[in-house]
DNA sequence: CATGAATGAGCATTCATTCAT
DNA sequence: TATGAATGAATGCTCATTCAT
């Protein structure tokens, strides 16, 4: 979103992709049809096709880059230790941080993390390498991470993949929850409570 | 499945519905063509218009009655006292029988659901039933509940929408784990870590 | 043309394959639309992709039965001696026999004969299943004919192939001629001075 | 070929020439995009229609002056006596000139001899001057020439075009034979055996 | 209850051509 | 002269739906 690659593009070819997102995001992509695209731009259908070889190219257009974005900042630099200690004094301040980064970045690209919600299911050109950079990059990162926690005696001595699990889950429900049933509610208040109740669950001094 | 209504179905009946929600699953309500359900069935696409009179009402009429069951049974019934008291004697018995129970139903009509989840977003016949459902039937007897066992000192005394939605969450996604990532794990463990986390960050004691 | 297939084809099946061999014989496959031959044949573009799943399969079902049937009568069977000495008593008489046969049979199917020689140097289908007919059955059994009264001293001792090229050359140009440019000549009469030229060029006699 | 106009193309305007031939010639007129002619080319699209207002422009301005050209050389002078009896010593002389002739120019512009014959049947652009050319210009000249060796006592009494026709099919035969089936072959040899069957076929000795 | 031929609107995509740069 | 983005009509083909049998 308003990065270098959108600099270069033409008004119409900004149009397009600005049209395909909002139908997408709206009706699902196979039910969008790319004369809905084009009326929706402003531009003849035959325009959509010198800019994307086919429907489907324009989906991952779409869709890729910001996916891409999504997951990477914070776990794609590899974990070494200065990083952990140096960035992060307790679990809790690195939830905290997670989370309100995730929710800016979900805020600001809902549409197309939409898309990629609904769509991922259906196309494997989705399912692979996203399900790759889980497993090889956010996982073994997001364990480090667990574990040296773990070893300051900060969390249970859970296998880390559960407690991730259920760091994810909380913090997912959460920022879900505030989108899409009560938006009015103050995110920071709620983003709190569950990182205590994540803390309080996941503590090992009340066992 | 299995029940009532399909009794009274001639073999193509029930062919076509078998066919309709193998393909709705595999690629989605809108990618799936009647012609397709046809070839599947074994039937002439004619067959199919002979029972729904549209594409959209053999949809509905798959995942209307077992989302309708998938939510209902422990809800439906108004949680008076008695209920409460007779049926569970903690939280954490009540987690475990929800869990547990939802779980198995996941388990038989895992591609309904996964229609309905895919679907819901896009169809407004879908919404509004179904979050009034859960607005009016769910929340407010899942909230008695969570009154039932905070009177009784044995869950903070957080908002109990807050409460609902940890343990929503973190229920929720220890299924969905399960299903996607790590079949071959063992459902009952990951369950008892997962109550026992809940129960953890959401009794009051450790304060 | 009026064979068994065609009997049992629908009336609007039937108009549509006549629709498409007047169009591809006048315009070209090519040059000629789906939704014209639709026209041309009162049905709705559609149901062309009910009977032919594409364009192309359309054009193959009319070309290569014709062509078969063309191609097949004189030459499949094989060409035993006495196949050859009970039917032919001079080469010349073989000649009339094979030059008025192909006759009738061009003038009956000429537009789908013309589709197929303008087709056939664009479609790799076309292209092998007719050249191995020629090379291996039908080139192999004129042989034996032209070998046989080569040996019964009716035709000079050039190579076969030479003798079947002159032949060929010589009929199919006195019909095409006919054909296409005068069309109120007598044909026997035109067939006959064609035989006697090539008997002419063909006997060792006056050498 | 190298001929004047050529020379005053710029390097794009022969490049899409080029590209033009061999795209008509493989794949035939209707089938080839002016989007594959200007990528096979090296240049924009746009630019085809710098230097041709229509893609049908393009095709007349290939074929129109090489089928002049292939029709023209022998026939175009008008035939006097002294032509006649100064160039050709006997009929037999006349079409060995004549057949070498036009396989050579065959052989040099096949490409474009291929798309006029493929596209002959489809543009009355064509059909009428090169009709009229052969009518009244060559089958005259022809005419001309085949009545001078008949008044010789060289060639049977035959009509006129009837000769005509052999001495036509028995050459094209020849060399179409050459270009498409036995490339190997010597043509040399081939040609003058078509020749000795031509006058012994056309030769009233023997009669 | 079941068929399957038929429909016509709609689909993604390609086309020859235009035009501002 | 050459470009390449843009067009809108046309393309081959698929769709959900209808209906006579």
């Amino acid at each position: 979103m308003g990065n270098q690659e959108e600099k270069k593009m033409s008004e119409k070819h900004r149009k397009i992709l600005e049209a395909a997102i909002d139908t997408f995001a709206e009706k699902g992509y196979a039910a969008t049809s790319t004369n809905e695209i084009a009326k929706k731009a402003g531009v003849a259908e035959g325009t959509i096709f010198r800019h994307y070889k086919t429907k489907k190219e324009l989906l991952l257009s779409i869709v890729s880059p910001t996916v891409a974005k999504f997951v990477a900042p914070h776990f794609v630099k590899s974990f070494s230790k200065e990083v952990l200690e140096g960035e992060y004094d307790s679990y809790e301040e690195f939830l905290r941080k997670l989370a309100y980064n995730r929710y800016e970045f979900i805020k600001q690209n809902f549409p197309i993390l939409k898309i990629f919600i609904q769509e991922v299911a259906f196309h494997e050109e989705f399912q692979k390498p996203y399900f790759n950079l889980f497993k090889d990059v956010i996982l073994p990162n997001f364990t480090k991470v667990v574990v040296h926690f773990q070893d300051k005696g900060e969390l249970k001595k859970l296998p880390p993949e559960t407690i991730i699990r259920f760091t994810i889950s909380t913090i997912a429900g959460t920022i879900f929850t505030q989108r899409f049933l009560d938006q009015k509610q103050d995110f920071n208040q709620e983003l709190e409570e569950a990182i205590s109740f994540l803390m309080d669950g996941l503590s090992p001094g009340q066992k």
